[in-house]
DNA sequence: TTAATAATAAACAGGA
DNA sequence: ATCCTGTTTATTATTA
């Protein structure tokens, strides 16, 4: 079902590149195959399946990942100069049978890869847990089944030895699907960027609840109790087999179990061969984190490095120690002093299956606040959003609206955003692209990576750049990847984004090179674009300043120049909406769009006579959604009520008022209608293929 | 097929 | 003379 909808994007890939009808049939298949043993979960053998989707997703992640790693391993100061990283594109030698993941990578923009990746690590984990926890209530069943008939012989010993050896079973299946857990992670998503990050993992959060979280502390802790016992050979099934039965019941556990524990042997008997494997796991992961470090500062390895270096460091302070007490999650152990805390630690929390099971569990938690924490952000930034341009759009054309309409308005766009799919970082901000022409961006972004290249579509109607930059920016910053922007969209961002809403000559290109790779070399060509486009378009005026000339934007005149395809009479827009698939939108909505287009259309002068901050709040808000909150970020003074001096002074610089938006207003209605209705449906789809995405 | 748009290349001018 | 900035024209590709 994820998959589908990913590849669902894939399949709407333009049709005027040679690989794209391959593509899509490539993709069609695919999406198919991952749709149907999702569905026939039961049926097919559960290893084959995660096999055989673990390989699609990983595919493409690795490849993803492989050229963060290219474009993030070198230096990353944005001024440092980086051997451009090409992939030798050649769509045309591409078969249809053959997608490689390059192709991929290069047909999908960062954030469509994200949302790929995501969606099949998510659909992989979450069938990973469906049918771990099958066998985890089969185990479960066997082994009530097997206390009761125990019981019933009345043998005691015999009863032990086979309760523990399901004991055994069901810890070992604990740490499997764990570590299996962690690899998918690893593989796939431990390496995002944090900007990117912010969407990435959905597919633990389905995996795990903060109350199974809770959980399995709990579980793990008791896990020595376990040990102990069975050291005893005198465990207390029923609160340990209950206690590990409840974890693995939200958690479950793999068949693997039965190769890497052909006789049911626990690990813990078996502690030197572990334990290697347990350092060398747990090395694996600090050796990895410094690459990863810049990406994730707040990384786990850090942290687990900091746990077991502890008792080198003997510093004053000590992260699991504070308030007298052991930090150690599910410890809480009194320690007097910092000494005795250490003796505790290395006593306690010494290198053994425990411990190395409960920093799974703590890396976890930590994703799963990341999770969280990302989600929050989201839905903060889509509430500012929303808050930000909701109270001026509506303005210019208030009076045929009525209240209904614009409270289904605001509806529509409240519930599209805060879902926090990994989808709409990019989609929720160009909501147009996916239906209308949603492949646009991903074949724009990557398709030519390299060389003069024609891409512009992403600018075709909302321009998604700044939340598109600002979800990638780390990306773009290091991966030589071409944007998939317009250079006259790029110069906009850039002045935009300058704390006086003006730039220098120099200062364009410098911001340029500081924020795409990209643009730090083939320097000639693309500054003359710069250029090119300063002079040529009339939404860039030149102002002549003190110390030089800087260049400003008109946004008036920046929103005049957007397509003139989608201008038109009402009746067009509303054959537009209705073309679009949104049957379901109600007909007082669609009736008052149209009319609002109207009364944009007949009241042209409001453009120039409300220099004030709704003309302004308005083009800001339907260019890009992410644009106000953009404001926000670029300079502190941004707020609903965005000061208009701020484009005012550039709207009169170069006024025309003579030649008026006829069209140029509906544009804009469309460009934000597009963005009201398409995103709904694009959620639509996806909270279909997501189901237990929102979990709160 | 056509028109609009964008990317690219290049010629040119003026100023520092 | 050279570089930077800015304007303009031409060509080509893409898209609707």
């Amino acid at each position: 079902m994820m998959v589908e909808s990913a590849t669902e994007t894939i399949r709407t890939t333009p049709s005027n590149q040679n690989g794209v009808s391959s593509l899509s049939s490539q993709s069609d298949s695919g999406g198919r195959e991952g749709g149907s043993n999702g569905d026939t979960n039961g049926e097919i053998s559960p290893v084959d399946l995660l096999h055989l989707q673990q390989q699609q997703a990983l595919q493409a992640a690795r490849q993803f990942l492989l050229q963060q790693a290219t474009g993030l391993s070198s230096p990353s100061s944005n001024e440092v100069k980086q051997a451009p990283v090409q992939v030798p594109v050649s769509m045309a030698m591409m078969t249809p049978q053959m997608i490689t993941p390059q192709q991929m990578q290069q047909i999908l923009s960062p954030p469509q890869l994200q949302a790929l990746l995501q969606q099949q690590q998510a659909l992989m984990l979450q069938q990973l847990q469906e049918y771990y926890k099958k066998q985890q209530e089969q185990l479960h069943l066997q082994l009530l089944t097997q206390q009761q008939q125990a019981g019933k012989q009345a043998k005691e010993q015999q009863l032990g030895n086979k309760q523990l050896a399901f004991q055994q079973q069901l810890i070992q299946m604990q740490q499997l699907q764990q570590q299996h857990l962690l690899n998918l992670q690893r593989q796939g998503l431990v390496s995002l960027q944090p900007g990117q990050g912010t969407v990435a993992m959905p597919a633990l959060q389905q995996a795990m609840c903060p109350a199974d979280l809770q959980q399995l502390w709990k579980d793990v802790a008791g896990v020595p109790s376990t040990e102990d016992a069975m050291k005893h050979e005198g465990l207390d099934l029923s609160t340990t087999s209950s206690n590990s039965t409840s974890y693995s019941a939200s958690k479950v556990s793999p068949q693997i179990t039965h190769h890497s524990l052909p006789n049911g042997q626990s690990s813990i008997h078996t502690p030197k061969r572990d334990r290697a494997r347990l350092f060398e796991w747990i090395s694996s992961f600090s050796k990895a984190e410094p690459a990863d470090e810049h990406l994730m500062p707040h990384s786990k390895g850090g942290y687990l490095q900091n746990t077991h270096s502890s008792h080198e460091e003997h510093t004053a302070t000590h992260p699991l120690y504070g308030h007298g007490e052991c930090k150690w999650p599910g410890c809480e152990a009194l320690c007097e002093d910092m000494g005795q805390f250490i003796k505790h630690l290395n006593s306690e929390h010494a290198l053994d299956d425990r411990s190395t099971a409960q920093c799974r569990v703590q890396m976890q938690v930590v994703q799963q606040l990341e999770i969280q924490l990302a989600k929050e952000s989201e839905r903060l930034q889509a509430m500012m959003t929303h808050l930000h341009m909701r109270p001026s759009e509506p303005k210019p054309f208030s009076q045929p609206l009525n209240l209904a309409s614009n409270a289904s308005i605001l509806k529509r766009e409240s519930d599209a955003y805060p879902e926090g799919l990994p989808h709409p970082p990019t989609s929720a901000a160009a909501p147009i692209t996916p239906l209308r022409q949603g492949p646009s961006v991903i074949s724009s972004s990557g398709l030519h990576g390299v060389g003069p290249i024609r891409r512009r579509n992403s600018d075709k109607f909302c321009t998604p750049i700044a939340s598109e930059l600002a979800q990638n920016c780390e990306f773009y910053k290091n991966a030589d990847v071409r944007p998939p922007f317009t250079y006259a969209s790029l110069i906009r961002h850039a002045i935009l984004e300058a704390p006086d809403r003006q730039l220098t000559l120099n200062e364009i290109y410098n911001w340029f090179t500081r924020m795409f790779a990209y643009f730090r070399r083939n320097t000639a060509t693309w500054k003359n674009a710069v250029r090119h486009n300063l002079s040529l378009h009339k939404c860039f005026v030149r102002v002549e300043n003190v110390k030089g000339a800087v260049w400003t934007v008109d946004e008036v005149e920046y929103q005049k120049r957007r397509p003139p395809k989608m201008t038109g009479s009402p009746t067009l827009v509303k054959n537009m909406i209705s073309g679009l698939g949104f049957g379901s939108l109600n007909a007082s909505y669609q009736a008052a769009l149209a009319e609002s287009s109207l009364s944009l259309l007949n009241s042209p002068t409001m453009v120039n006579t409300s220099t004030g901050g709704s003309l302004n709040m308005m083009h800001v808000g339907h260019d890009d959604v992410s644009s106000t909150v953009e404001q926000v970020n670029s300079n502190g003074s941004c707020s609903p009520g965005l000061s208009p001096q701020q484009y005012g002074h550039q709207v009169h610089v170069k006024e025309e008022p003579a030649e008026m938006e006829e069209d140029s207003r509906p544009v804009s209605l469309m460009a934000k209608v597009s963005q009201n209705l398409v995103l709904p449906g694009d959620e639509r789809e996806i909270e279909e293929d997501l189901p237990t995405e929102d979990l709160e």
